[in-house]
DNA sequence: GTATCGATTAGC
DNA sequence: CTAATCGATACA
């Protein structure tokens, strides 16, 4: 499964967001890989965008969105949740993609440990889940997707037959009118 | 320094 | 519907 190039990152946020879908995210742990097929996201456009963390300029916390693109933005919020974005756009531009739900693919297991729970839809579905399943955390904010522990790579499988449906974004209060969550029409892991 | 509020989740 | 739970941010 080729890992997809830098270069795929370097277009516009809602794009990347739409040709995420059907994209593996992959987490090579110690214990072992788990990875996920992208079944949901949303596209966050920096300064341009009220609803991005990244609206006001850079802070502590959204600097890596400013960095170039191919690089994980984590974040926590709600005092006990992480949510994992890819960066995209260009070097400043501050570019991001929310990963909101995954398709477990593997360390199925390892994923159930995690999130406490068997039921496999579950898994992974929620920005929060989605970090709790594949592992990650504000140890891997900044890291470069073209490490060995994190990446992004293309399907073998073929894509999914299921259209890929827009809407707005969830959990803001602005920048509503702006369709840029992406999902797979009826999946059974979309939030 | 202090107050407010989350790109959420699970449970009732 | 609400509690949980705490860092980031805005503002005095």
């Amino acid at each position: 499964m080729p890992r997809l190039p830098r270069a795929f990152f370097e277009r516009e946020a809602p794009v990347v967001a739409r040709d995420l879908i059907g994209k593996v995210l992959v987490h090579r742990t110690p214990q072992g890989i788990r990875s996920g097929r992208i079944v949901e996201v949303e596209a966050y456009r920096g300064r341009l965008d009220p609803a991005s963390h990244a609206f006001r300029g850079p802070t502590p916390r959204s600097a890596v969105m400013f960095g170039p693109p191919g690089h994980l933005y984590v974040y926590f919020t709600y005092g006990m949740h992480h949510c994992v974005n890819l960066v995209c756009e260009r070097e400043g531009s501050a570019g991001a993609v929310l990963v909101r739900a995954l398709e477990p693919l593997r360390g199925i297991d390892a994923m159930r440990r995690s999130r406490g729970t068997a039921e496999f839809a579950r898994l992974a579905r929620g920005p929060g889940c989605v970090t709790q399943a594949l592992a990650l955390d504000l140890r891997h904010d900044g890291l470069d997707l073209s490490s060995c522990e994190v990446w992004v790579a293309s399907t073998a499988r073929p894509a999914h037959a299921a259209p890929i449906l827009r809407g707005p974004r969830i959990g803001i209060r602005v920048g509503v009118e702006r369709r840029w969550r992406f999902w797979v029409a009826g999946h059974p892991c979309v939030s």
